[in-house]
RNA sequence: GGGCGUUUAGCUCAGUUGGCUAGAGCACUGCCCUUACAAGGCAGGGGUCGGCGGUUCGAGUCCGUCAACGCCCA
């Protein structure tokens, strides 16, 4: 039964349509199917804290569109979602919207209760309280993401939404874990790591970012026992006290006789070896350097290739200890060091420059520089370097059988674009170090391990107690490990519990087994993994594709997936990465609603794929029109009569007509096959346009009549529509769907993609309405030129053309006619020309 | 410093393996309230395809080189 609405409207859809796909389970994954019949997507889990982003929105409906071509081409897709809700953004958040901080030594408060403003000053709360927090948060926050998603019109199955932080998720996180330590694919080390001072936390290589800060060379003698100072240059003076080495090139000229010899750092009098090692650079300052625990990471190389001293003095939060330390035995040494315990480096450093001036150690005076500085991406103090027991992945950063192994798997992955290649590449080329997932931080997966404790209470780090496989997940600081219990706990010849968390990668790493509910329910497992698709942005090749690789490498030694989809940025207006900072940013849910989902969704669909796309709402107006022409166009066809089977197709405009269309579906469908969703959009939506301009113009009037030619052109016209409505299904769900419903049953997200061999058989010679589209609009040119109406009847309309093209003109002569409100149409042999002659005005 | 990408109309972008007089939409101009559509339709103006050099009968497309912008990595 046909339901045509009077005045169609394209607001409202969102809310209709979800709803309804939610209650009919449009996009649930059905059970008990086998591998070969689906298609599974690795979600991207989106950070939930704060608001939704307009790149997210992005990059979700390029993957949408795909998700929906696989499914209209009967796959069952798996196609679950994630909220990543555990780690620092959370925490962050946590601390920012509430005015707490996490103080790990307080006790648990079960009277604690969210406060309706933040605390100000921020309030001190316990481990557990904080947590409590991170969730009561989260909740929220994951509740208006599913709702903007639900409305940007995703076909994902809501029932298989997992969380980084829920249990289920920290049983696969452990379990991953356990099984990597018992292969020898995780280990502890203690090592100097890079430490952010105000996060507290120890950060990993994928997190780093350089950034440009302004810093001085400074000149500062060290003293032979006999001769000349040897000047040194440094940015960092105040890690003189830290000093073990100073190097210099072993073909530097002027150092040769100062190896092997010691010399005496100014002010702390500490006598220090002279190396030599080929990373030092001649060219660089004066071509010696002292080497720090720790400056930088070349004095980490140093330091370890060279064997050193570990002379730490910067603390965990970034100050100077307090206590002296031992290796400054001159008794002015420990007068200055009295003058910078306690203090920032900054401090710090300015405290020693002045030191250095009044005992003559500076030469000249600091010389300003420019220079790359190691940051946390979401830190905003330089890192320090610390020495710090760790845990570690083998990730290939030491061990080139492994890299190649990596190498190997990221050029069997197939790449969309493919030039997206080479990031994964390089990144593994450039690793200098295995990854070190363990965080000193509080919302997160706990690492499920605990030490015993001697008779001394010492921890013996050296062999953890690992909780049983049937007992996660656990929680080390609140659990008992097993063959003890809780009161042993910090007690001599008892245990400690870990207190380090993992990383949020090292969880996210495992989002396909997550989804897939590995070793959790085995027959959906078998039929999602490895999966088919990875959707992600560029920017996330070096820390979620690769560390996902590598997890599934670890485990089963194959790829996770059969390839990465990668999508571009969203840019500003004026070229540059579109960030919240800017403070212009456009929430996606005003512009769902300014413009309608579809049109958000078209402007998403409308850049290639990985190629980064300015933020255009210009183009969401021209989204939004076209899914009010859809509406308008269907109305049209549908208003016209009830069904017209195909066979009633006779007439050659409409039978040429199709065979245009056929072409369309055959571009559109090599397009969605090579994951072009932007080539199948734009060649449908020049085609659709065409149909209506010209097309439908062309018909209307016949199909309007009655009789045999009627009834091919409504037949047609339905035909089309229901092809177009099919190719644009993907892009624009919720039009489509609201057309579909007006004359089919079911969805049109379950109908079966269109097929070139649908039309075949009733298409005819695609010139006919060529031609003939070719001649109207010359002589809507001839009434626009006169400025009349496109109604204004023409006396007389001429077509002179070569005979071939006149015998296929004359197939659609009336309809020409019609069109063009000719009262005469003649055609006559000449060089292609069309006049008008109009009736006279007035 | 290395890598990747981008550079086509005022703006946002197409242009598939080299083959038309280089396209679309927006914006702009003119016309039209035509019973699918005025938050519309029709028509029109507008480009030495970043610069230079090369291959070729022929280059927006291939090669070299330079430049600008963006991102990633040192």
């Amino acid at each position: 039964m046909r339901r045509v609405p009077e005045k169609p409207t394209i607001d409202g859809l969102e809310e209709r349509w979800s709803r309804r796909w939610e209650e009919d389970g449009t996009y649930r994954f059905p059970e008990n199917v086998s591998r070969e019949d689906v298609y599974s997507i690795d979600t991207p889990p989106p950070t939930v804290s704060g608001s939704l982003h307009m790149g997210t929105v992005f990059g979700y409906a390029q993957a949408d569109a795909i998700a929906r071509y696989q499914r209209m081409k009967g796959k069952a897709v798996f196609y679950p979602m994630g909220w990543d809700d555990n780690g620092l953004p959370t925490e962050r958040r946590v601390q920012a919207y509430y005015g707490v901080t996490c103080d790990p030594s307080l006790p648990y408060d079960p009277d604690f209760q969210p406060p309706a403003e933040p605390f100000d000053p921020p309030k001190a709360i316990s481990r557990r309280n904080f947590i409590e927090l991170c969730h009561i948060l989260t909740a929220e926050d994951e509740k208006a993401f599913e709702h903007s998603f639900r409305t940007l019109g995703l076909s994902v199955d809501w029932n298989h939404l997992y969380t980084t932080i829920s249990e289920s998720t920290q049983e696969i996180s452990q379990r991953a874990f356990l099984l990597n330590l018992e292969r020898g694919e995780a280990y502890a080390a203690e090592a100097p790591v890079l430490w952010d001072t105000d996060f507290q936390t120890a950060v990993a290589q994928a997190e780093l970012e350089d950034r440009e800060r302004p810093g001085a060379y400074h000149r500062v003698a060290f003293h032979r026992h006999e001769g000349d100072p040897v000047y040194i240059e440094t940015t960092r003076p105040e890690l003189i006290v830290s000093c073990v080495a100073l190097v210099a090139h072993p073909d530097d000229g002027r150092y040769q006789d100062l190896f092997g010899k010691t010399v005496t750092s100014p002010i702390f009098g500490v006598e220090v070896q002279v190396h030599a090692h080929e990373l030092a650079d001649p060219e660089k300052g004066s071509g010696i350097a002292m080497i720090c625990t720790f400056g930088d990471t070349t004095d980490v190389t140093w330091w370890r290739e060279l064997a050193l001293d570990t002379r730490t003095v910067i603390r965990k939060d970034g100050r100077f200890q307090e206590e002296t330390p031992a290796w400054i035995t001159t008794e002015r040494g420990r007068a200055a060091y009295a003058e910078l315990a306690g203090r920032t480096v900054s401090q710090a450093r300015t405290r020693m420059v002045e030191l250095l001036r009044e005992s003559g150690d500076l030469d000249g005076e600091p010389r300003p520089i420019t220079h790359a500085v190691k940051f946390y991406e979401k830190g905003d103090r330089p890192l320090e370097i610390v020495s710090s027991r760790q845990w570690y992945i083998r990730n290939g950063g030491r061990d080139p059988e492994l890299r190649e192994k990596l190498l190997e798997l990221g050029d069997q992955l197939e790449w969309v674009p493919d030039f997206m290649k080479v990031r994964y590449r390089h990144w593994v080329e450039g690793l200098n170090g295995d990854w070190l997932i363990s965080r000193q931080r509080f919302f997160g997966v706990p690492i499920p391990l605990w030490y015993r404790l001697d008779e001394n209470g010492e921890p013996d780090y050296s062999d953890p107690i690992k909780p049983r496989f049937e007992d996660l997940p656990v929680d080390p600081s609140s659990d008992a490990p097993p063959g003890y219990t809780e009161d042993q706990r910090g007690k001599p010849g008892g245990f400690i519990g870990e207190h380090d968390v993992f990383d949020t990668w090292a969880t996210s790493s495992l989002t396909p087994l997550i989804a897939g509910k590995w070793g959790q329910d085995d027959a959906l497992f078998k039929a999602v993994y490895p999966m088919d698709q990875r959707p992600q942005g560029h920017e996330i090749i070096r820390t979620w594709l690769f560390a996902t690789v590598l997890r599934a490498y670890h485990e089963f030694g194959e790829l996770p997936w059969k390839r990465a989809t990668i999508n571009g940025w969203i840019l500003d207006p004026d070229r540059k990465k579109m960030s919240k900072s800017k403070g212009n940013v456009i929430t996606p849910m005003a512009l769902f609603e300014k413009y309608g989902s579809d049109a958000v969704r078209y402007w998403a669909a409308s850049a290639r794929p990985g190629v980064d796309t300015a933020f255009d709402e210009g183009q969401m107006k021209i989204g939004r029109r076209l899914a009010l022409k859809i509406l308008n166009a269907s109305r049209f066809v549908l208003s016209l009569s009830d069904d017209v089977s195909p066979e009633a197709i006779t007439e050659p405009l409409d039978r040429s007509m199709l065979a245009g269309l056929a072409r369309t579906v055959e571009e559109a469908t090599a397009g969605m096959e090579a994951f072009d969703y932007a080539r199948a959009l734009d060649v449908t939506e020049s085609a659709f346009w065409e149909w209506t301009d010209d097309y439908l113009e062309l018909v209307k009037g016949r199909a309007y009549g009655d009789g045999e030619a009627a009834a091919s052109a409504r037949a047609a016209l339905q035909l089309a529509l229901s092809v177009f409505l099919r190719l644009f299904a993907p892009v624009l769900p919720f039009v489509t769907e609201e057309v579909w419903s007006w004359w089919q049953e079911g969805s049109v997200h379950r109908a079966p993609w269109p097929r070139a061999d649908e039309l075949t058989p009733y298409a005819g010679e695609p010139e006919v309405l060529e031609v003939t589209a070719e001649v109207l609009s010359l002589v809507r040119k001839a009434k626009s030129d006169a400025k009349v109406s496109m109604r204004t009847p023409a006396r007389r309309v001429v077509v002179t053309d070569v005979p071939a093209r006149l015998e296929v003109l004359r197939l659609a002569a009336g309809d020409l006619a019609e069109a063009a409100k000719a009262q005469h149409l003649e055609l006559a042999e000449g060089e292609f020309a069309v006049a008008t002659e109009l009736e006279d005005v007035g």
